[in-house]
DNA sequence: TATGAATGAGACTTCATTCAT
DNA sequence: AATGAATGAAGTCTCATTCAT
């Protein structure tokens, strides 16, 4: 049997470029670009990026979590803002509109986005940001100015359905359309 | 000037069979389906498929225009009960429902969802349900069980978002989640 | 056995019409030209095309051939000016300007040109055009004022090998290089 | 910026065996032989000749650019015989003999030596050819034996129209015609 | 362990020619 | 005799993945 072993001080560091690099590209030229392109990108050669990801797919999917994990701050965040006295429904509604147009110009975090709605992600990394989310809704619930019977997978499939690659104005006509489901 | 000219017999049953089979393909594979494997499915060589549509995209595109006059059938079945004193804001959202349920299993339709909420298939496949649809919303309106500032485009937006590509739990709980979006 | 039938009524016009519709076809696009593009400039069927001409070859040598017909006719211009006193040599040397420039600019004379450096085409369409050239060069040599050992297949050779495809200036170079070919 | 590194050794040998191996399709069916036959010729798949070349085009003109190559080496010897007291009128017209049969029988130089007579290919593969040209002639003008207005674009343009695709005894005699073209 | 060259199936499209209508 | 729909081989190029070096 095995023990999960500590990478290697190089093999980490090259992770962590794959990572870096990786996520630059697809937020620039979505989850399509090559992998060669990434390689190259990252002064490595694919068989490199093929060593610490099997397959395309995990690659992406590693960039996707990344994103997920920075959603998740944003959320804890407006759950520090809601403590201190901010409207919960409000924030919750901001977030949402935050998250539609960062998605917009972000090609990774679109698909984080995307991925949320599915349930898939879950563990670990939206744990947090789930928490929090949920922390947000209860406490606009309690306080009778958030729809009673929202959820935070119902909030999730919200972000995952944005219409995130069509025009500024129409995204933001759809923030709008989308407010009264929020609402008691 | 050219008159378009009725098809030769052949001509027309094969062209026929090549939507037919088409709009099999991509309802069962999506709009990404090689041009060989639908006209092998067809039963036929890929150069009759590029003797009656010049490029992929045209024939993708009669199959989604297909899908969006079947939407338009539907719309206007849904007018013609409003108009026989059905309540608007009902067949509204139950136009939506069915709309997101059979998208869900359709990858043409799907497409001619998506298509309808960028605005651009506008003419002519989708005058007729833009017309129905505007009748139906205007009707709900004037009787106060619509949104006031609803729109075509709002719904086509809806259509187009919808969570299609998710499981029906999922996308029930979307049209319920969306439902104060429709009305006052 | 069968004597060789006058063409039907209709099908010498169609023949007719396929010629020159072709002719114009491969003047203004070259050679390459499909047979479909000709089929319907002539405002028939490629079926028919084939009927007249087993083989796009066939077409092309067909127009080919009248051009090679058209050059007889120059030739036979140039002789008779010859006859009446114009310089042998003058006459020649303009012939070939004159066959370089059009056939740059004509994409059937062009074929036409280079097939006659094949000695291909002789019969029948260039037999008067031979004619005319040996005597234009018989008089020329007579007279001392054409290089004495000049045949009319190596002038067709340098029409064949005009820099036809090269732009203006070029061919006027060519041209000049050329001149001392001819002469004595 | 980017040093140009030395391939690693196994991409060498394949770089150098596509080469060679597209050099003698080239030679045998002109340049019109499709990237398989010169792929399975080699032993090697289609993707390794694009990941060589990333573009047909450029492996044509790879091979090309070797045959001009070829030339040039030719042109310096015939300028080294000029140097050394050969007479470069005749020096000059041996080269054009020699190109012109050597090109009957290899497309890859047909090809060559037509690109010549546009100018295009002139950087850097033509320079040294040009050069010795140049030299030559201007020995030939200087001892009063090659025509005084002679260029080395007229000769690249008597190479480019020389009757590559015609039998044997037709280029030897063209290129007796031709002959007093170089001459005072 | 890292490299990056090689793989090879698969995508779209064209066009001379055939043959059922 | 004419039509024009159908054929299908051939062509260029892409890219996730494998494996010899």
């Amino acid at each position: 049997m095995h023990v999960k072993q500590p990478l290697r001080a190089d093999a980490q560091r090259n992770r962590a470029r794959i990572l870096q690099t990786a996520r630059a590209q697809i937020i620039e030229h979505g989850p399509d670009v090559g992998m060669s392109e990434i390689a190259s990108a990252a002064g490595l050669a694919v068989g490199t990026l093929y060593r610490h990801f099997p397959t395309k797919t995990d690659l992406v999917a590693a960039v996707v979590t990344e994103q997920i994990e920075r959603l998740a701050d944003a959320t804890e965040a407006a759950w520090g803002r809601v403590e201190t006295g901010a409207p919960a429904s409000e924030e919750l509604y901001v977030f949402l509109c935050r998250v539609v147009e960062a998605a917009a110009d972000n090609g990774a975090l679109k698909v984080a986005a995307q991925t949320l709605g599915t349930g898939f992600a879950c563990p670990p990394a939206a744990v947090r940001g789930t928490a929090a989310l949920r922390k947000i809704i209860g406490a606009g619930q309690g306080s009778g100015s958030i729809r009673e019977d929202l959820t935070v997978p119902d909030l999730y499939l919200l972000v995952a359905t944005g219409p995130l690659d069509h025009p500024k104005q129409t995204r933001e006509r759809w923030l709008e359309l989308i407010r009264p489901c929020l609402l008691p």
